[in-house]
DNA sequence: TGTACATCAGTGAACGCGCGTTCACTGATGTAC
DNA sequence: TGTACATCAGTGAACGCGCGTTCACTGATGTAC
């Protein structure tokens, strides 16, 4: 019979012992390869070895295992952003930069996390947990731009409300349109990385901030 | 007999009599309502009021239609920002912020054409007569950046292609998170296009550029 | 001006397919005693 | 330590559905003579 030991690394018995976890890296898979919308339970299902049945016991529908990707996305996002932020360390200008490199390798080396989140039409309105698990990813990117706002006198200090969506809006714009994992991607003269920092160096440049030269006051 | 005249308005005869321009209307209906990966071949033929064969007749198959309507929004896009450029007039700035928010207002008002252009994860390299004219729409860009860069001393000109490149990148990010027609639209304290607007002064005043006073020089 | 004929652009019936979903079922697991 | 039982997490068969696609067909249209 099928259930019993099918070697080393596969399952292990009648139960799948932690089919909730395959289902979600099976749609991880799935999504990567085909984009949220080639996406499908029955698919799932299959990749994870298991009845097309079987997934209801974890997840109502289809959409519910799709949410429950882009909030694992949301949180390891944050988490990934927060890390590079670090709290402004070695300074911030530096942490800015490496906060916007941090958003590129996500999009890049997750692109079916970041799909889940920005690309599977989920609306947030219906679900606010999700919702304040998305805000997560975006305060970072607002105490990021606050930190730097404060450098500037209080005369010329610009909204760290409005700093943090044009930061945003660039480094969403360079990942959808250059820097996806696979697909439409478009040539570029220099890498999306590249053009990110320039692109936040002009603007820091133009609100009036300069990033210190190579060696940061101490 | 459903095919003498079904009143004004309605198909005229057995022959349809425009067939290939109801489809394209009808996919644009479609992915407005559902998304470019809601959109089905069937769904277009029904709401076109025609048998599910009938569309064979005009594409190869459902991607040959999405290709049709994303080369037409292709096309409109690059009309749409070169009347908004104007070859400069009245003034490179002005000109080139007419340029930002007529972006903004085409994702806005043909929320089908930019999902077809550039969600509907179409490959560019499979079709080169489609990515030609996709690049018409990213030459005006070019272009104006161009000018404006041309206002600065040699020795501290960015490369245009550079910044072409960040405007687009901010006008598509801010598009596809905050602008879009019907749903994902996230709160904010002001409007996509003041954003937008917003970012791109500050951008310019990075570069070095700063726009004219309530009157240009004249 | 009329007729025969070729071509075009539709119909509608049929097919196979995969998906979503439900259902009664059953093997595996944990626990009370 | 063993047994009875409840619960959990799967199975597999079945269903209805809509899609994509093909096919022989036929009404409408244009054209040669």
């Amino acid at each position: 019979m099928s259930w019993s030991g099918q070697g080393p690394g596969g399952r292990r018995g009648y139960h799948h012992g932690n089919l909730r976890e395959a289902l979600i890296r099976a749609a991880l898979d799935l999504i990567a390869k085909k984009g949220p919308a080639g996406f499908t339970f029955a698919d799932a299902a299959r990749s994870a070895g298991v009845s097309a049945a079987a997934p209801y016991r974890h997840f109502r529908d289809r959409d519910a295992l799709i949410a429950d990707v882009a909030r694992r996305g949301f949180e390891l996002f944050a988490a990934h952003l927060k890390r590079a932020w670090s709290d402004g360390r070695p300074d911030p200008f530096t942490a800015f930069e490496n906060v916007g490199r941090s958003y590129l390798a996500f999009a890049h080396d997750e692109p079916a996390y970041y799909s889940a989140m920005f690309e599977a039409g989920l609306s947030l309105d219906d679900d606010p947990g999700l919702r304040e698990i998305a805000e997560r990813s975006f305060v970072v990117l607002r105490e990021a731009s606050e930190t730097l706002c404060a450098r500037l006198p209080p005369e010329q200090r610009p909204p760290a409300l409005m700093m943090s969506l044009h930061i945003w809006a660039l480094s969403h714009g360079i990942a959808s349109l250059f820097a996806r994992g696979d697909s439409g991607r478009r040539s570029l003269p220099m890498t999306p990385e590249d053009l990110l920092e320039a692109g936040v160096l002009v603007y820091l440049r133009g609100l009036g901030l300069f990033a210190p030269p190579a060696q940061p006051e101490r």
